[in-house]
DNA sequence: ATTATCTATAGATCTATAGATAATGC
DNA sequence: ATTATCTATAGATCTATAGATAATGC
């Protein structure tokens, strides 16, 4: 039954991997332990010695999903292509690939102290991201540009996933996206 | 066991209200139809014998609790009102009262057709009222500038809750507050 | 007679633990 | 010897249903 170091670390990075997808897509309520282990080919016993709890595994699946992101996101060189390719019906079609803020905010108020950390860090490195590609001299200033960016962007992804209406939906999406751009090209 | 038609009603209203306030508090899968039962005084026996079902509830909650809102919010006869209501430390310090986008926005997507018919018609709702204390000739431009304004203080009061840092919090609260007022006075 | 409510319970699912198993790696 | 994984199971909770109860309202 034991299996190799190697092969267990891989286990790990499939287990977390799998979990970011399955919270981002059910919601983590809509999760249980047998579907985090189900998906990653063991079985929950084995998940439990690996990670002690399924608060455990939704915090860590949330910073391995964040970096996983950051890297990613070095393609992303321009504030327009930020908001282009975040207010757009491909990440809307796409919650399980997509930004954590948009997917489990509105379950973060009632986490662990540990999980909201970790998603307070994710909130603060979104906003330092956007703040590097923002222009004016001051830091703050660029920080606060990028929460006004971020609060739109993440409400609109949440609307246009919500509503029951494909036509409400796109209008959605792309009222947001042309407004935020024609705000950045001043 | 028995109980008047009147005092039937007084328990239906007194169900939908405290549902409304549960779900918005702790999730929509975060209560279950014992909360539900328990918090207006009755057996989940009971409830189900009214309403037949979570979903059900969950449905009649949402429209019943947004008509309340609309009675409300006769009081708001500015958008400077309405962004300063809702962008607000007593909004995101209230969930059980506020905004059912902010609070269940999230969860929507997963939810049956007519949760989501019903969640949908309060976003065109909302869409309709911000649009009436918008400026400008043509209803369609109003409901576009409705709906961006919306996906900003849906976002912003999302990301206040979710992050574990009250100065963090403040901050979103009053960059958003400050960037969509000023972008009204013109 | 009707019906709002309650009691009892089914059956599923959820998180977690204990102990066995068997392969790794010293 | 260590440990990653599995099996079995506990105990709680969740949605839902069936049938009894007792008060209303014709």
């Amino acid at each position: 039954m034991k299996v190799s170091k190697e092969k267990a670390a891989e286990n790990r990075e499939l287990i977390l991997n799998q979990a970011a997808k399955l919270f981002r897509e059910r919601g983590i309520s809509g999760v249980g332990v047998d579907a985090l282990a189900e998906a990653a080919g063991l079985t929950h016993g084995s998940l439990y010695s690996q990670f002690g709890s399924k608060d455990k595994v939704l915090s860590e699946s949330l910073s391995h999903g964040f970096s996983r992101t950051k890297e990613r996101a070095s393609s992303i060189t321009s504030i327009a292509d930020a908001i282009s390719g975040y207010v757009s019906a491909g990440h809307r079609d796409n919650p399980g690939n997509g930004c954590f803020m948009a997917t489990l905010g509105c379950e973060m108020p009632r986490q662990s102290k540990d999980v909201r950390r970790t998603f307070t860090e994710i909130v603060k490195g979104n906003m330092g991201r956007l703040a590097a590609l923002l222009p004016g001299r001051r830091q703050r200033q660029r920080e606060d540009d990028g929460l006004a960016i971020m609060a739109s962007m993440v409400g609109a992804i949440v609307l246009a996933r919500a509503v029951d209406d494909a036509e409400l939906s796109d209008r959605i999406l792309s009222v947001n996206r042309g407004k935020l751009l024609q705000l950045q090209e001043r």
